[in-house]
DNA sequence: GAAATTTAGTTACCTAGGTAATTATATAGG
DNA sequence: CCTATATAATTACCTAGGTAACTAAATTTC
């Protein structure tokens, strides 16, 4: 029952790395999934909700939930797009203002959580899944 | 980034496969969350609600939830315990004719979504996440 | 043995993410 | 041009899992 094990395991991995996230955020009065939303606005600017859900493979209910909180604590900003369906979101200069804060919580947790994993591993590691979640995806819609 | 590529993808894997275990599980009226407890007390038999938390390292407050549903559909059953606070959870005997079913159902769908990973990748993976998950939890409480 | 502390379980409420149904705008077809 | 279809976003409601506060029973401590 191999099979079981790794699943299992892949579960309580991820819900142990989440509660992690989510302890070191908690300070910066953020949750994960708006660090998550955060940080993909910082690499590519300015993103439609439409965008942002298929970048982070999250359905786009949850999507504007997250996004509306955001809005509320005035990290972030919607803008309406030509297209008078979409909605363009943006970091707000506060959020870009304490973005390296936020950035380093995360970073240091992320360092203490793969102290216990060798570099070697980490590769492996991330190889294995991504390879894994790219054949899983092949030929979803 | 390899740090935030890694927890990315482990976060998208999980979610992926959570999703299609309630998928295989829909057609029989249950829950992953559900399968998860139906799947130790079958192995494990009768457990009080503290040891289900323990060995699947969920919160009491979730699992009071997911076995009052699975008391409700008639798959388990809360025996008190000599002490008092305790509630010792069991399978019905429908649960058990059931069962076989349902892990058909839950095999198949692993089966499938084992189907593009190679035998040797699912065993390197297993031992990664394994052993990184128990250095993680070396030392918490 | 009575009072204080610990423990098992529940309740209430929060975030994360999913589906179904709805609304408003864009785009295609006749 | 006008109708039908497709799409972006929202609303409502579901499960999964977390924390805080509470209850009731067991265990310590004095």
């Amino acid at each position: 029952m191999i099979n079981h094990q790794l699943f299992h395991t892949l579960h309580q991995l991820s819900r142990h790395l989440t509660n992690k996230l989510n302890e070191a955020l908690k300070p910066m009065g953020l949750y994960g999934s708006q660090w998550a939303v955060i940080f993909v606005l910082k690499q590519k600017g300015s993103l439609t909700q439409k965008e942002l859900c298929d970048y982070l493979f999250v359905e786009a209910p949850p999507m504007t939930r997250t996004i509306q909180r955001l809005v509320k604590q005035g990290y972030v900003r919607q803008v309406p797009g030509q297209d008078k369906r979409e909605r363009h979101i943006q970091l707000t200069d506060e959020a870009l203002q304490e973005y390296s804060n936020w950035e380093n919580a995360v970073n240091e947790m992320n360092q203490e959580l793969l102290k216990s994993l060798p570099q070697s591993a980490q590769e492996e590691l991330v190889t294995l899944q991504y390879n894994w979640l790219q054949q899983l995806l092949k030929g979803v819609d």
